[in-house]
DNA sequence: ATACGTAATGGTAACTATTACTAGTTAATG
DNA sequence: CATTAACTAGTAATAGTTACCATTACGTAT
């Protein structure tokens, strides 16, 4: 009685062209993509499939720190590392450490479930840039700390 | 040339009530805590001044995915647990892996300069709570796959 | 002290990502 | 086919946060 999901074209062509892409699309993304081949869907219908997939466990939501959620036509465990300086998200050949949750019930008072492990860093691209053009300051913040001068 | 920041009374009041806290608040939060003494501080400068602090190194800005950011009065490194139920906010008493950077760089082409682990989980409130009524709804999702039916 | 430059403020509007609503549509079943 | 409940497009609403701007006030120099 809990419902199930129906075949409909436009969560056929969602799941279909999140399956092409390796990289990690934000919800717009998708909606952008899969407009070429429907153009009358809509943001909401989107972003609505993506919840029921990844529910379903069809594909893997993405929710990293502080920024939009994306998503993942893979459904494996792995962690992400995304690019602070372009925003690109990719996958990383790490194992998941399975061990680690329960380490971390033993030092707390939680039951713990699940955790999420972000990296982040900058890709080859901005790396290379980085170096081209000096040091960035992304990476350093030059305020003081209160009632000092600079 | 770039700034420092001046003490203000609404940034000192900011700066110690949430140095009174152990928990980690939200914005919003410490805007209301803020507001008992100093009634006329607009959440804006709530805001900007915990962005500010935050890059100064003052205090901690937690950005937790997919969900609103939290602030924490003391900088040391360490880890966060947030109850998926009731989604308060401990730290975890578990050493930074400072090797795991490293690492990471290996395995991928990213120079890595970070990772963020958090943890979900059941607080001891809540965990008892669960037990006390049976199995609860969140940890299990009961959508079928496509064209299945349940 | 007084004046000056600029950081900071309050109030509000704007913005972004996402979710909710609703009347009409359509897929799956008998 | 007929039924019905899931689904859709379009749009409004929401939450959290940032941007803007005229005014205020902090820190420094006069």
């Amino acid at each position: 009685m809990s419902g199930y999901l129906r075949e409909t074209s436009q969560r056929r062509v969602i799941l279909e062209e999140l399956g092409k892409l390796t990289s990690h699309p934000t919800a717009n993304e998708i909606y952008e993509i899969v407009r070429m081949r429907l153009p009358r869907i809509s943001l909401g219908t989107v972003y609505r499939n993506l919840e029921l997939l990844s529910e379903s466990g069809l594909i893997q939501k993405l929710e990293m720190a502080g920024k939009q959620k994306r998503f993942d036509g893979t459904i494996e465990n792995h962690y992400h590392i995304r690019c602070i300086r372009c925003g690109r998200v990719d996958d990383l050949k790490l194992p998941a450490m399975k061990s680690i949750d329960g380490t971390a019930t033993i030092v707390s008072d939680y039951e713990v479930l699940w955790h999420k492990l972000e990296f982040g860093g900058l890709c080859p691209e901005c790396s290379a840039q980085r170096s081209r053009k000096g040091k960035v300051e992304i990476l350093e913040i030059k305020r003081n700390t209160i009632g000092r001068k600079d």
